[in-house]
DNA sequence: GCATATATGTCAACAAAGCTGACCTATGCG
DNA sequence: CGCATAGGTCAGCTTTGTTGACATATATGC
């Protein structure tokens, strides 16, 4: 009779939790990308261009290749935004100063005070879940990103060192 | 002299652990879809159609306009994929017990066994993630998820109880 | 019972941002 | 010299979002 109702099942919680992860991560992007995406509206850009203008800030110098293996896109379509881009000066391009065919990319004056605004309400939103969530609620959060993220990515993310913040890089961009 | 090379920023320690806050979540999402997106494209499927699939899997005989609600897309854009798998037999459509001009939507066994199918990958990730971070990481990122995503949508991820499992739901599936 | 509101569907046109495939230039390197 | 690599470009297609206009069936309040 006990066996009827049996207080928690393992399995149950188990799928239930996973379940509220994968939706976590679902309710969370796409609440994040909204408010930039309306912000990018303004200037007739989308997200594409946020993220192109979000790596060039946190990698300047960054070569297009490198840019390409972050965001994992085909050339073609970064083209179409990054040229953009370029044209309307938010991205400033120069010739490799080892390997003359690369076209390193940096955001010009323009395009770090566009990268700012736009990325501000971001570190705003991750500031007040940090704050409310406590250091070691943080601690967690990056434990468990760190499994959900590809080792290479997550070494990139580990190594950079805010750039715009020191005016420098302090690590490889690599892979 | 001691003051020229202070330890630590505190200032920019912060820049740093948001911006990482951030391309985790970027990184995170890329890798999380990539899969799933793979699968679909042998149905001729696309992530649209996974979100629709899921989320009337998680919530069976949920109507049209809660799905819109969850999704945040227009009811023409969610029409196009939804009229899809209405017609390849993957969701039912019914008219309200209630309400009759609601048409709630269930999965039918084909669309369950894609659901399965597309899911099953996700939960991996997430099972192997919170597996190596442990369970008191899996708390904290839980809660700064929970900062990160708006409180109804909160309200919803709790409240909801794998129906899938189950069979049936334990809690309102509402706003 | 009529008027209005709501749930849903549909047509048309458009835009953003991915994709493939083909091809080109400039430069590095053995 | 010859091949590989970094990058760019043209053309065409797909998915998935948008707006706007309009249609139908049903619910609901007075």
């Amino acid at each position: 009779m006990a066996e009827l109702k049996p207080g928690v099942n393992p399995l149950f919680l188990r799928e239930e939790e996973l379940r509220q992860g994968i939706e976590l991560l679902f309710y969370a992007y796409r609440d994040f990308t909204a408010e930039a995406d309306a912000m990018l509206a303004d200037y007739g850009f989308g997200r594409a261009h946020h993220r192109v203008i979000y790596f060039v800030g946190r990698y300047p110098s960054i070569s297009v290749s490198k840019l390409l293996a972050i965001l994992q896109i085909t050339k073609q379509s970064l083209s179409r935004v990054l040229g953009q881009l370029v044209r309307q000066d938010f991205i400033d391009q120069r010739p490799g100063p080892n390997d003359r065919r690369q076209r390193l990319l940096t955001l010009t004056e323009k395009g770090r005070a566009l990268e700012a605004r736009l990325t501000e309400r971001q570190r705003q939103m991750f500031a007040r879940a940090y704050r409310e969530a406590g250091a070691e609620a943080v601690e967690g959060f990056r434990k468990v990103m760190r499994g959900l993220t590809a080792e290479e990515d997550w070494r990139r993310v580990q190594g950079a060192s805010a750039p715009i913040l020191a005016g420098r890089r302090l690590g490889p961009v690599d892979s």
